[in-house]
DNA sequence: CCAAAAGTGTTAGGAGTACACCCATGA
DNA sequence: TCATGGGTGTACTCCTAACACTTTTGG
């Protein structure tokens, strides 16, 4: 093994992206021959750090390396450190072997990343060609290695509870984007239908949601306004109020 | 170097203690020469995990052996592997030689705990002898050893975060505990007063928080109704609400 | 002119906030 | 009888939630 890495410490990368229908989370792919049948199955990028970087560090480059995004948003989730997380699935200890795994207790240390997939963004086009966006809602039934299955479960209760109280779907969408867009982002990952009127009074009240003297362009209907997230404003008013509840 | 440890992986605990008037912290003195001078200064309870133990286990394990406290609530915050945590001050290295230390970079995972201190515990008087309870708000001069002050104010402002939804101050308090027990947490914890009337209405409407008929005995006013938390109201209003808002 | 999504106001109920005095007990 | 904290109600404002039709564009 390279004597560059710390043996028991890995990270993994849980990336969302939002295509303005669904929330997708990406996987790379893996082929394990077992007792003489092939499998497939799924993991996020992750693998073991290196000694001279630290964990936020580690986290970029093994995400950049494995799938070729980088400068998004990313935020540590909570170790996840389970004896047997390696060795519940004879798949995996075959995988292991075969990539020269040290056997070792391995924690690893997960996070989550945001990013846009609309049309207009091209994060879609630069990945490795082993990886790929599953919609979330389709992951039920799909082969999952170790305990990622369990870590993208924590990581949208994560992501569901920060944008409660975060401007990170903003995070999700472009630059410019339309009310409607940032509705769909609240319902699809709160899987709740919200009411339009409603939306948008609350919407009217952010001053750091900012409209633009600008619209949609190409589509068949009535082109929607577009508004941008200040985050300059945003900022200055966390500063101010503490806002407080019980 | 004890085999049976991981060497790159430790637990902290950060116990917080309520005791009716403060909100306390745990920490455990060490003494350290450093160029024939004698340096005092304090960390959290911590050590290396062992090989055969989750991190849960190693946390629980090692809060008891260095501070005699168990079977208390206990959450995991997030993993700090900073490249200099260890190394940024002189002492904490003159302190890891002499425990023959393995000279590795280590990835520590605190967890925050939260204990009753009021009179009628006996948490305050099983403490091991170098542990001790230090109000947080004196902590700002105190002699902290490593990354251990970024970990308290991360412990800290995680335990605002989820104090506001999470039914976490019945924690900090005695079973049967008096309103104003109950609202002297939130302003401690929160640095702010808070009405009487308004809190006690607010209260009134949650059916989890139980009136007993019971009261205060020997002090020397009025003597307060006492309540209790009911876990099975909460846990069967929880299951049914899923309580949203943007 | 049709399909598709954008855009828009009102009302009723509930929650939050501000605020001041009397009560029960032990010393 | 005094000191100490316990206990109580009202009025106002603001936020939430429910609800349906017209507008603008491309095809």
């Amino acid at each position: 093994m390279d004597k560059q890495l710390v043996p028991n410490v890995s990270v993994d990368s849980v990336v969302f992206g939002f295509d303005s229908i669904n929330l997708n989370v990406l996987l790379i792919g893996r082929s394990i021959v077992l007792k003489g049948t092939q499998y497939h199955d799924w993991k996020f990028p992750g693998d073991l750090i290196r000694k001279d970087e630290d964990l936020d560090t580690a986290s970029k480059r093994i995400l950049k390396e494995l799938t070729g995004l980088h400068n998004i948003y990313m935020k540590q989730l909570k170790a996840f450190g389970a004896l047997d997380r390696l060795t519940r699935r004879p798949q995996d200890m075959v995988w292991l072997k075969a990539i020269d795994h040290p056997e070792e207790r391995v924690i690893t240390i997960p996070y989550y990343s945001l990013i846009n997939l609309s049309e207009n963004s091209n994060a879609g086009l630069m990945l490795n060609a082993n990886a790929r966006w599953f919609p979330v809602k389709e992951l039920k039934h799909l082969q999952i290695a170790f305990d990622h299955k369990e870590i993208l479960q924590f990581a949208l209760e994560t992501l569901r509870n920060e944008l409660r109280t975060k401007p990170l779907a903003f995070e999700l969408l472009p630059t410019k984007f339309s009310l409607s867009q940032l509705q769909k982002i609240y319902e699809v990952i709160f899987e709740k239908k919200l009411d339009k009127r409603n939306f948008r009074k609350k919407i009217a009240n952010l001053s750091y949601i900012v409209p633009l003297n600008e619209h949609e362009t190409a589509v068949s209907h009535r082109p929607a306004k577009l508004y941008m997230f200040s985050r300059d404003i945003y900022q200055k008013l966390k500063k101010e109020n503490f806002d407080f509840t019980i």
